[in-house]
DNA sequence: ACTTGGCACTCGGGACCACAGAGTGCTAGA
DNA sequence: TCTAGCACTCTGTGGTCCCGAGTGCCAAGT
């Protein structure tokens, strides 16, 4: 159905129609793109790939464009990815490398990322879920406050104020400390409420309205930030392209954390592979292409990172971009 | 020179361009707003505000368009700040106070400023400097690696690894808490460095190693962070917009936290004053206004926020809503 | 002295038209 | 199976025309 020389005319196609915006037709392919057939040949070729739902023309008597099933053959088997040139490598390199901490890593990568792809970048926080508990603090504040410190192995830090129902004094604090510590101490933050549920049956009665009020906004920490952060940049690449869908709705989308989630994919499966969404593909979001992909040390993955652009995009690059720097951060946060 | 009939009709002209985003006729004018002349008359006096720099006409034969020197003049004494319904107030108050930490806080004020005003909101982070310490807190990771947490009066949170020069052990940690708490507690940010100058003298000799790489983390965090954050909302909001410089330079400034930091104003004075600048009068960014204004409690002005728009932008409206939500961020911030 | 009505003038924007150019589909021949 | 030629169909561009909104100015009115 599809012979050799038609998947190149496809491939020169959205080559083609990435690079300079406009319909491509059959004469400057055949010129362009030394296929070494005639012009009429191509348009032959063109007329079976329209045929089959790969490109279309905005008009008739206008040149082709790929459609979002054309983008997609073309990424599964037209093209590969792009690597980095040795120099953006080790500027990747060297700028991660100043992180001073994760808040500083993530704004970092996702500025990064927008840069090296001129498109919006998105990153998502190390997923708590997958997580293990390093330390857990509390800190006296006054008689009846304590500021409650969870820091986990991503580097991560949770902090929150808990208000107690009575007066504590420090001796008990440091007792409960001491027993968290001991419960707690390296293991998954998914774990953390089965391990705690009968953590106040094992403390002396005098112990355990606190503990009750110190463990309930543990669990709410931990539970409420279960939907993860993420941060974006680069939205002023938008600025110039053209979304089918509003560039409003681009926006939007990017503030909304639920959509952001969606878009960079589910939450339940984290696959590291590189995924990449072409158009009506995405969930709210059609007429924009994502290239997704997984971050994290080796088998343990910690969240999503990717970037979101028109559906006309230079893919290989974009691949190799994200791809790369996915690695780099995996990287830095393994050896932290 | 400019009587107060002239002064109502550099008012109407401004509120029906606001409105309608069409330049204004002397008959349109003369009937919309009971003017009680002719629209002759209206067009005399138009002549003479043209003539003063007022407003401008986009060609020969279109009404009449405020320029930035006419916004200029209604905000200061054409209008007044316009103060939300009751029904926006509690709103606002319901929606902050559900705010569990200072990131929350911004995070929310931000998006409601946004959401109140349809423009860009712009919130910058309670200043460091202006801050006190409430506690030092130093967690013991491992041999040789030690927390530092920092909390402040306003509910903010630094914290670093520390690495350190050599094995320390439990003890001289809980030995170094103590100590900076002591020295510490209670003072301002902007007297650390002066404060902990002759700390390690004050030592035992074998925990100055320690100390000193302790403390001059300390200080980087406090120097470092002291450019401060600056958040923002509502991008989405600039897409229906025109503005004269492009989009596309809009959205470069708002991640760029030294832009916007001028744009909010200058950091070395917090006026708690409503600010208005208008077009030409902003740096780095014609074309657009800004409202912003201090909050913090009372005296103690803690940093900035305001909302970005284009010049053409219904002022009295959106000084009400960025005045009331200083306002009630300001409550918040001193009752926690 | 200010206001008003009248009038000529100017310019932008929309409708209309014609035309060149790019690109196609089809058919017949190599 | 590929190629060359040809007629056809669009879009985009430039030109022209005209309408209408709005102005500036002047002379008359209060």
């Amino acid at each position: 159905m599809l012979d050799d020389r038609k998947l190149a005319v496809l491939r020169a196609i959205v080559e083609d129609y990435v690079s300079t915006n406009e319909p491509v037709g059959s004469k400057a392919l055949a010129e362009r793109h030394n296929l070494k057939v005639s012009p009429a040949t191509v348009r032959n070729d063109m007329a079976a790939l329209e045929e089959e739902g790969y490109i279309t023309q905005p008009h008739t008597s206008a040149g082709r464009v790929p459609t979002d099933k054309g983008y997609r053959l073309f990424v599964d088997r037209l093209s590969q990815v792009k690597p980095l040139s040795a120099a953006e490598r080790r500027a990747i390199e060297t700028f991660l490398a100043g992180a001073v901490d994760l808040d500083d890593v993530v704004t970092r990568t996702v500025r990064l990322l927008a840069q090296l792809t001129r498109q919006v970048a998105v990153v998502q926080y190390p997923a708590l879920a997958r997580s293990t508990v390093r330390h857990v603090e509390l800190v006296h504040l006054s008689d009846r406050r304590v500021m409650l410190v969870v820091i986990t192995n991503t580097g991560r830090v949770e902090q929150r104020v808990v208000e107690l129902p009575e007066i504590v004094d420090d001796q008990r604090i440091a007792h409960l400390r001491a027993v968290l510590n001991a419960t707690l101490d390296g293991c998954g933050l998914a774990a953390v409420p089965d391990l705690v549920a009968d953590l106040p049956e094992r403390l002396a009665a005098e112990d355990r309205p606190a503990a009750a009020t110190i463990l309930s906004v543990l669990l709410e920490t931990l539970v409420e930030r279960h939907d993860e952060k993420i941060v974006f940049a680069g939205a002023a690449n938008l600025a110039g392209a053209d979304f089918t869908t509003g560039l409003r709705d681009v926006l939007e989308a990017l503030e909304e954390q639920v959509v952001l989630m969606r878009l960079l994919g589910e939450t339940s499966d984290i696959p590291a592979a590189l995924t990449v969404r072409i158009g009506a593909e995405n969930p709210y979001l059609h007429g924009t292409s994502i290239v997704a992909t997984g971050y994290g040390s080796g088998d343990r993955q910690l969240a999503r990172l990717g970037v979101l652009g028109p559906t006309r995009m230079d893919y290989p690059v974009t691949m190799g971009a994200v791809r790369a720097v996915a690695r780099y951060v995996s990287q830095i946060l393994a050896a932290s």
